[in-house]
This record gives C-alpha cells, structure tokens and sequence, in this order.
RNA sequence: GGUCUGGUAGUUCAGUUGGUUAGAAUACCUGCCUGUCACGCAGGGGGUCGCGGGUUCGAGUCCCGUCCAGACCGCCA
C-alpha cells in the first residue's frame, strides 16, 4: 500500500494514527536540529518533521539528502504541531516520520513548483508535466473536468444520448482549411480530419436519434491564437422536430445549468440581440454587455456641418467612455495612436470632453457648437465626466475600429470583470456572406444552414440581404457558442449549394450522402456547438485557453514538449506512396 | 502571407552614448542554526549575451540576415 491518506486530508482528528503518505517532496526546510519536509501530492501539503531528538540519525541524514521532486513514501504518526500554520488546511498537524522510502529520485525541475512560477510559457510547455504539477494548471484541469460532468450531466437529464463520429473523414474545400491523412490501403487517397462532425449529426437525426451531443475533438489547419488550437474540443449537439426556440431554450439552460452548479449564480432569461441590431448597438457580432458604452450614430447631428471627414463618412458613430474627461492631452493622443494602429486602422479620432461643469471640449470645436456636442452626448448617453469618442467612415470598418476601443477601455476601466457573466444570444444572422476577394458569396455558418421562411426566393435578387435560422451564444465578448436550424429537404439544400457556387456534380460529390440522406424521410433538426475550451477558459474567469488544456500547441501549432510536427522515414513515405517536393 | 515585441546565469530580468573583469533576484551547492512553513545567516559555483555575417581601435549594445517565442492582422464555412 503506497497510502492510506491523501496529503490534503489530515486535521486534528487524526492526531495519533499512523498513516503512510506518498507524494513529491515540495519544499525542505533544514533547521539543522529539526528538517521539515512538506510532502505535496495532488490533493494538497504535508508537512513531514524529523528531529535529532526523536528521529534516528539515519533516518535525517537520509531526509536531509533528499531535494526536490523526488517522489517518496512515509510512515510515521500524526502529531500535533508545536506551531501552528493557520494558512493551509493541513496546518494543525504534522508526521513524524519512522519510515522514509525514496520511491523515484528527481532531476532538478527547469523551473519551480510554484503558484507564481519562475518558468517562461516556452519552458512550462516543454515541461507540461512539471507545469501540471502546479496548483495553477492542476486546478484549470480539475475545473475542466468538473464542467464537462455537468455538462453530460445536464444533457443526460434532458435525454440526448453521447454518440462518437468518425475522425477519419473527407475532405471539403469550403471553410477552415482541413488537416489529411493519408490512406494506405487506398493509394493516393487521404483522409480529413473533421473541422466539425456537422454532416454525421445531421445523418444521426436523419437516423432517428432524435437528441444527440458529443463532446468531441475538431480540427482545423488554420493560423492559431492566443484562444485558437488547431485541435479544440466542442460540445456538438442536434435535435431533430425542433425549431429555433426549442434549440435556444434547451442550450440556455444548458449554460443556466453550468452557472448554477459551477459558479451558484442564477440567471434569468438571456437578452437576444438580432445581428443587425448587436452590430448597431456594440459594433460586434459578439458584444461584451458585462458593460455600456453603447454606440451612438451621429450622422444626422454631426453631417451637413463644414467638418468634411464627418461629411463624407458613410457612418459616424461614437462612444462614451465614463471617467474619461479627465484624460491628459497627452493621454487622447496615445488614444488617437491606438486607434489608428494597423490592427484597428482608424483613420483618427474625434473626441469630446463632457466637463463636470457641464460645458464640452472637444478636437472639433471650430466645427461644432456646444448644442451640437450635447447632442452628441444625449445619443452617446454621455455624462459630465465623460470622454465622448467618434470614429467615422465605412460602416462595417468604423464599426469594428470603435468596437476595438469599446473594448479597449472597458480593459482599461476594469469592466470586463472576470467573475461577472452576462450571456446573451444573438440572432437572424445573414445567410450568406460576401468574399471581398472573390466577389463570391459563401456561407457565413455553414452551408446547411436554412434561410428564414419565405427568404429563399431573394436568394437571386439580394443574397446578402437573406437571414438565416442561425443563432450564436455569446458570453463575455466571446462566441461560445453557435448553431442553426438546417436544411432538411434535398431541393432546398440543391438550391443552397447552387448558390454557393457549386456544380450539380461537386455537390453530389462532395455532399451526395446528405442529399441522399435527405430522401429517406429527413426529420427537420437544427442544433448547436459550442467550443468547450473557451467556454471553460470564460468560466474559470482566465483569458487564455491554453492553461486550460492538459497538452496545448504553441503560435506556430508545435507540440514543444513531443516535438510535433516532425518528418517521418522513407519506409512510411514509400509505404504511403508519398513523395516529398521541398 | 504581413505588422509589432522579445531572446543576457538553471529561471525571471537589468545592462546608460558602443568602452575596465556582464549584474540583481531566485534556484542550486557547502557550512551554521531546536519550530520552520516565501525560514534565517555566512560562503560558493554558475554566461558561446539565440545563431551567422557586417560596421568599428573596440559590439550584449549599431546594421543586415536567420532561427525561436509571444501578441495581433489576414485566415478561422
């Protein structure tokens, strides 16, 4: 028997048992006459004592040779402490030691067992396993495993039914870029790992499974980010004779549920935005409402006066930053550079100080009188103290630029508060979706997303006016999560595709069991996804996901620790009937 | 594909206008210490300044290239 207790369970009650303990030796600590050693496993620190009073002499001289992480095994009793240490939960007691087995030496770590650890991310992700060793790592993984229990937990209450789909699948040319397999047995073939299950689900519903989730690995060959891994885990879900409402009440109180037993908050029903609507008011498909600071459009009471910029802009919009009228010169001018550099591309910044006595300060005030800038104010919902911002120029661009600084100064103020969730959904996404290199249009979801009820036929004179049954959750300024309602007859599907620029022929080939699929009496189903990793990230209140992930890949998608990608043998590539041109 | 930031002791970082033997903290090692728990005290070892080239009497410092890491843009149906 390696132990009898955890080291994070012993407490005054147990004074005077004997107990045996294993774990990794934290922290020594040499006093010369006494050494204690704090023995950590994953459940918590036990302090270990020997003395030269009532240790034998080995027996320390053996406990002083050991130095960290080296992984051993004790037997001794329970004992009082002489002092006490109120700040950890073992604190009452310690054991005094009558036998020490060194189970495993230890190389000296790279980097130290800390909360606050001195190691850089590239050294903790080459030494993930020593990383996992900490509190910080350790706890992210346990919470993750607590939310996917209740997550299973709830879904399994509401009847949906976990069922696997392949990893080895097809290739499609629309969307994220696919990572390939190749086949061996089928010469020059390969594989694709699935960017998302989408088409198996559809077929499970089409299968009469009715309610079905999976939390499931996807795949995607695309650039990474600070929240980007080209292998995330989502919850996929799908119900078949279900309409919009029926998917958004199901999910929402799948995200209720999380919030309760995760986090005890209650929340009521969650606001729904339209797409136009969230753009409109936060300039974001994505909105942050943890906060204010809603946009207020300034063309009628900014234009037709003689500032130019503003004249010739399709969208004058601003917001009002609370606090900020306070703000240096010096202090606008670094805004105005923020602004404008290539990451939000602003042009510039006009900018109004609301004064506390109520009079206005603007960088437009040879154009702009003081009722002007009150107007100003009332469509911002500026008050005396704040730092009114306007951006101006094409819609959509000015209005991701003032989104940008939305969000930037909610940073800045301290309301993104991480313990604060304000989730919401967003709604009637367009359909389709204008590629600005292509002049194609592509589906802004996915192609099986169904158009709204009677929208099919604008297809032809207005695609990008055409609005889907296509909802996402929001939380935090984070997509969560996104689904639709999808096409579940072949004609209407054969219409979409056409649409998206497919032949009869490539959507046969490509999509040909859908459509087939959809022939054998095809419930209508729609559904929804959500990517697990940020969802846990947002719910532990942490920015990156990474430390959320036992095993994450670096910026250029490396496995530092593994050291993958790397090229493989001759053999395999002959056996694959691959040749490399490098 | 692009923009920006960084790379100096095991680790995290400092390093002035280009100028003597490249520093601090921490970790590590040795010794001392009878209640520590971020223990303390004394001492010690530890450097290809990412790599390659250039400018210069002289380069950690300036220039060019390159590699690595991070953030972002493009990309992510």
């Amino acid at each position: 028997m390696y132990r009898s207790h955890t080291c994070g369970e012993l407490r005054d009650s147990h004074v005077n048992e004997e107990v045996t303990l294993s774990g990794w030796v934290h922290k020594t600590r040499d006093k010369g006459f006494v050494v204690w050693i704090d023995l950590r496993d994953r459940y918590g620190i036990t302090q270990l004592v020997f003395d030269g009073e009532r240790s034998d002499a080995d027996m320390l001289e053996k406990a002083r040779s050991l130095s960290r992480e080296y992984v051993i095994q004790v037997k001794g009793k329970v004992i009082e402490r002489a002092s006490k240490n109120p700040n950890m939960p073992t604190g009452n007691v310690e054991i005094l030691v009558t036998e020490l087995q060194v189970l495993n030496e230890a190389l000296l770590p790279p980097f130290t067992i800390e909360d606050q650890t001195d190691g850089g991310d590239d050294l903790r992700m080459k030494y993930r396993y020593l990383d996992i060793r900490r509190n910080p790592v350790k706890n992210n993984l346990i919470f993750r495993s607590q939310v996917t229990m209740e997550v299973r937990k709830y879904l399994a209450g509401q009847g949906f039914i976990e069922v696997e789909t392949p990893y080895l699948i097809k290739s499609t040319p629309e969307g994220a870029r696919d990572f390939v397999v190749p086949s061996r047995m089928n010469e020059g073939q390969f594989y694709a790992l699935p960017q998302s299950p989408q088409t198996f689900k559809q077929l499970l519903m089409v299968g009469g499974l009715d309610k079905y989730f999976q939390i499931v690995k996807c795949f995607r060959d695309e650039d990474l980010r600070a929240d980007r891994q080209p292998e995330f885990t989502q919850i996929d879900c799908e119900m078949a004779f279900a309409e919009q409402e029926d998917v958004l009440q199901a999910f929402e109180g799948l995200i209720k549920h999380l919030l309760k037993n995760i986090h005890q908050v209650e929340t009521g029903p969650f606001p729904r935005l339209t797409y136009d609507e969230a753009l409109r008011r936060y300039g974001s498909d994505k909105p942050d409402i943890r906060f204010g600071m809603e946009f207020g459009e300034l063309n009628k009471i900014a234009q037709h006066k003689d500032f130019k910029v503003f004249n010739s802009a399709e969208l004058v919009v601003g917001i009002a930053v609370p606090g900020a009228a306070s703000y240096s010169r010096k202090e606008i001018d670094a805004l105005i550079d923020w602004v404008r550099r290539p990451q939000v591309g602003a042009k510039g910044m006009v900018y109004v100080k609301c004064n506390e006595d109520g009079s206005f300060k603007s960088s437009v005030d040879k154009f702009y009188t003081a009722e002007d800038l009150e107007q100003w104010a009332a469509a911002t919902g500026a008050k005396a103290g704040d730092l009114i911002c306007v951006l101006s120029g094409e819609v959509n661009a000015t209005r991701s630029q003032l989104s940008a600084l939305r969000m930037e100064m909610a940073e800045r103020l301290g309301l993104r508060k991480p313990d604060v969730f304000a989730p919401l959904w967003v709604l009637d996404f367009p359909l389709l979706e204008l590629d600005e290199e292509t002049g194609r249009y592509h589906a802004m979801h996915h192609p099986f997303t169904s158009p709204k009820p009677g929208q099919l036929e604008l297809l032809d004179t207005a695609p990008g006016e055409v609005r889907a049954n296509a909802y996402d959750l929001v939380l935090n300024g984070n997509e969560i999560g996104g689904g639709s309602i999808r096409i579940h007859d072949k004609e209407t599907q054969a219409t979409m595709f056409k649409h998206l620029g497919f032949t009869p022929e490539e959507a046969r080939a490509q999509f040909g069991f859908l459509m087939d699929a959809f022939q054998y009496g095809a419930p209508p189903h729609g559904g929804i996804a959500f990517g697990l990793d940020r969802l846990v990230a947002i719910l532990g209140g942490q920015e990156t996901i990474r430390d959320f992930i036992a095993f994450p890949k670096n910026n250029s998608g490396r496995d530092v620790m593994i050291d993958a990608p790397a090229s493989i043998d001759e053999a395999q590539l002959k056996e694959l009937n691959l040749k490399l041109d490098l």
